[in-house]
DNA sequence: AGCCGTATAATCGTATGTAATATTCAGGTA
DNA sequence: TACCTGAATATTACATACGATTATACGGCT
């Protein structure tokens, strides 16, 4: 018998609720777009409550906002929140990278290494589209054997928060080989076991997506003014 | 005409959810314990819909668990969980106030002490209930100058992850007049503007919680055993 | 006696209908 | 014209009804 797993049994809500936080990621929804839930519900062949969940789900979450018998509205970030925001990532993923270093196994290393690889891939055919994954995926395995389950979830849903957002810096600003270049030095870093300059380096990794994105709004606002 | 502020009104879901919020922080519901939509909604008075909404929210929130066809389980949290959480309080507590000092005005430091003397009252009369919720208020008092909102709702969440068992620690182990003696010494830095002293002193003062609780349950399993 | 399968009940999940609220826009008035 | 006013419309909020899933109880079988 083949190692078979549960049957994979989603309710409504839960498949609505990850539908729409990937598409929400992904851009699909601009910034301050309303989302209806009528609209929704018969997008996707169901009806308005299992919508209206996940929808209460993604508020909680931070990737919407719904305002009392108007509705629910993308999520619209400043570039002060953004800057906030990548710095909480900041200080834990450095924490936590430090705490996960020493217990770092070769099959985490490789499968972070795995991932980079990917995102070479994404990188050579432009997919801008799963960059965000990639680079949730390639920090978050690096982070793994920190065995902080809590830390972790928090940084995934940072992530979620501002990918849209250095996504946009990314596409640009075209430092995507910039973004590359650092994460394979990180992945080197913990190779050697250098917790504490891995830890330094993706303090300055993470903040460098809002130093770029600053210098783009800078050069924008000049060009505009 | 008097100064009307706009009357309150409130969707049965919100006032749900910040009851039954409410009423989980102070530790109405035992650990594990089964949440029953039915039996919610017939004490409110409401239908379903606003309960399973509200519960949604308090998942994404983390203070209770929704298994699919099973229900709502008040999260119950391992000592390790309590732990890492406290760390990541201890760490973005100290950072943001740090920042917060240089810009705290008089009044803001007025507030945070009339807090803590409402802290010594509830100290007096061993309200213990009250004691979360004056904690949560005079650490957030004196990182509000901070002007950073992202993070200020982010320790609050874990504010409320965490203050069920940090109470139980305070009960059990009688430190709550330690704990009132930190916060009066942190408040002097504060008015005394020693931002490094006082970001390391919150650092130690949040861990010390976890210190207290990981003794005491020590304690109790060397008494088991 | 103990296990298995079926019936039953309890609970959650979803659909649909109704009420409450916000938005839009036509029409009137200064 | 500019600005109210209020009815019409759109959208959300909530309640009720039904269906699906899981847990429990019980009777027959080995």
């Amino acid at each position: 018998m083949t190692t078979l797993q549960p049957i994979k049994r989603q309710t409504l809500t839960s498949a609505v609720t990850e539908s729409l936080r990937k598409r929400i990621l992904l851009g699909e929804f601009a910034d301050g777009q309303q989302l209806r839930q009528e609209a929704l519900s018969n997008e996707y062949g169901v009806s308005r409550v299992p919508v209206r969940e996940a929808l209460r789900q993604l508020e909680a979450e931070g990737l919407i906002q719904i305002i009392d018998h108007k509705g629910a509205l993308v999520s619209k970030l400043s570039f002060e929140d953004v800057q906030e925001l990548l710095e909480i990532r900041a200080m834990l993923e450095s924490s936590v990278l430090m705490a996960s270093i020493p217990r770092q196994t070769q099959e985490d290393l490789d499968l972070a290494e795995q991932t980079l690889k990917a995102f070479e891939l994404a990188l050579a055919e432009h997919d801008v589209k799963q960059w965000g994954e990639l680079n949730s995926r390639f920090h978050l395995a690096l982070y793994r054997s920190a065995d902080r389950p809590n830390t972790l979830s928090l940084i995934e849903s940072l992530h979620n928060k501002t990918d849209r957002y250095t996504r946009m810096q990314i596409l640009f600003t075209h430092t995507m080989e910039q973004a590359h270049a650092e994460h394979t030095r990180l992945l080197q870093l913990c190779r050697s076991g250098a917790a504490k300059e891995a830890g330094e380096f993706v303090h300055f990794h993470i903040l460098s997506a809002g130093r770029a994105l600053e210098a783009y709004l800078k050069g924008q606002s000049a060009v505009a003014a």
